[in-house]
DNA sequence: AAGCACTTGCAATATTATGGCATTTACTAT
DNA sequence: ATAGTAAATGCCATAATATTGCAAGTGCTT
């Protein structure tokens, strides 16, 4: 029992709309990350592009989501464990992003600790894996 | 001794044209990736658009140069290692995005090997940190 | 020097993202 | 419950970014 869309909503002072309401359960449908323009074509009938684009934006600002950027610039979302707040994400655990499907994967692994040079001083570290995913692998049992 | 766009080009296949050969010594003035962008504003009275994207995604076909995303979902390139190919990049280094700056670093330090969950292969892992950049730390010295 | 294939530049179009503003909606205090 | 207020939404216009087709130009080979 994780999701409580409306909670969510007023733990972060955010007003219940049935539109913010819908993205959050529309993201939450899947640990996989859905992209913008899958979330716009899911719900382009009931919510305005524009109106998307801001309550992504909030959701991200808040530390509701975590947008992932692929490699083609495309942002992707997921939801946020608990721990994140608007200070700060959170985010330490590896992506994976399959080149077959395009799917984007939280992976339960935890980003390595890196070594910084002097000077520079990291916040957050971000890795993402780039591969085939099981299911693709799945249909390609072989490699060709 | 590294650039020599001429044989750069040649080595790959590529005919050798004046935009090609500009748009290679841009991205090697500095170590750190140069955005499209700014690619764009430098070169926009001297090469086309369009022939720049192209120039780019011929590059980074071949394995001349990396893309690297920002947070942005803006593209950044940097010359490859030597030891890139069309068929692989190279490119397990940790990239360091400046988020005052904006600037993106290509460290010396390897990327870490990180163990995939059963099913799941990865060709290659990407891990970017984010923070201050040496430049800017250096100008709010303390933080405030 | 001529022919061929590739590259470039331009125009058109598509896609993606942002800003302004009137209307609607959720929340608060009565 | 109701009215008032601030915020969210939808629609419009516009900006920014990316792609396609094609004619003209250029590099390379013979």
């Amino acid at each position: 029992m994780k999701l409580d869309p409306v909670n969510i909503l007023k733990e972060h002072d955010l007003k219940h709309t049935k539109q913010r309401v819908r993205v959050l359960e529309e993201i939450a449908l899947d640990t996989v990350a859905i992209s913008q323009p899958e979330l716009e074509k899911k719900l382009g009938k009931e919510i305005d592009r524009v109106t998307l684009y801001r309550i992504l934006n909030t959701y991200e600002e808040k530390g509701i989501v975590h947008r992932i950027m692929d490699l083609n610039g495309t942002a992707n979302y997921a939801l946020c464990s608990s721990a994140c707040s608007e200070d700060h994400h959170h985010d330490e655990h590896v992506h994976f992003n399959c080149t077959t499907c395009g799917k984007i994967y939280c992976l339960e692994v935890i980003v390595p600790k890196i070594k910084m040079p002097n000077g520079f001083t990291a916040k957050t570290v971000n890795t993402t894996a780039y591969g085939t995913c099981e299911k693709c692998n799945a249909l390609l049992p072989v490699s060709a």
